[in-house]
DNA sequence: GATTATTAGTTGACTTTATCAACTAATTTA
DNA sequence: TAAATTAGTTGATAAAGTCAACTAATAATC
């Protein structure tokens, strides 16, 4: 029945948003907020992209990340390339630094995931991951 | 697995994350904040239920509620009543207008997941409630 | 049964997150 | 070459969320 599919959905929506809340919390004992450890992902996972893109795929206000990224500069963390062929656009891409520090916060991401695991039967692992991988295309199907 | 498992939970809680975004947005367009109506519900839901069970709930902070449901008496939305037993407690209650105020966020919310399902087959359907409902149990496993 | 500890909620001060509009600098177009 | 676009910055401010100290009431215990 139609009425208690949409109930069950907005239950788990509810029940998801807690467990992002409670998995992103610890981010925020981190030296980074949850914002600027997206603009951090992005960049280290495709380097050169443009502050425009971020804007983009994470739906942020450009003024708002323009000043995340001076702090950013800042810390040595983030660098800036002018694009020689269109020198309005500014690449970005993590320092060495940046990389580290990203690559820490990762791996600290990974081993909070990994703790939900190591609680759970194999069986119950296994099968997690198989439904996440389902709704995922299941929702991809009702995108297009 | 293993490594793999959490690399793929992760690429599910960050699509997920987006799926929420975007469910949330038109919240937005609302008079509510998302906190707000996340507030709204629990009160309409569990009618006579305190401040101190909200803040465990929803897992916000209890200085945020507390100026939030003093903005929602300000507005006649929700009324307090001491607790005859407990004079510390207050119990929480909608008021009628707070009432219908709800139950039009949540029939729009309502209709937008209804939408969804509308693009999908009810075998697709099926199986994202099965796959949601499923993952809900496992991780309450993990929680205890 | 007075004193201490606990609990529920409030308040003040603050930080983080987000937005808007005006601006600069470079590029494209007409 | 002037006008329009585009990428990003800056100033001002609002909205959302947090922390710690506080009040008021109750419960615990000596």
């Amino acid at each position: 029945m139609l009425k208690q599919q949409v109930a069950d959905i907005r239950a788990f929506n509810r029940f998801y948003t807690r467990v992002i809340g409670l998995l992103n919390k610890y981010i925020l004992n981190s030296s980074f907020t949850l914002p600027e450890v997206r603009v951090l992902y992005e960049i280290y996972y495709h380097e050169s992209i443009t502050a425009g893109e971020i804007v983009q795929a994470l739906g942020i206000d450009k003024s708002y990340l323009s000043r995340m990224l001076a702090t950013f500069e800042k810390k040595k963390l983030v660098a800036k390339k002018r694009s020689g062929e269109d020198a309005r656009i500014l690449f970005l891409l993590l320092t060495a630094r940046g990389r580290k520090e990203f690559e820490m916060l990762d791996a600290a991401q990974y081993s909070q995931i990994e703790n939900i695991l190591k609680r759970l039967s194999s069986v119950d692992c296994e099968m997690l991951v198989t439904y996440m991988t389902e709704i995922k295309k299941i929702l991809a199907k009702a995108a297009t």
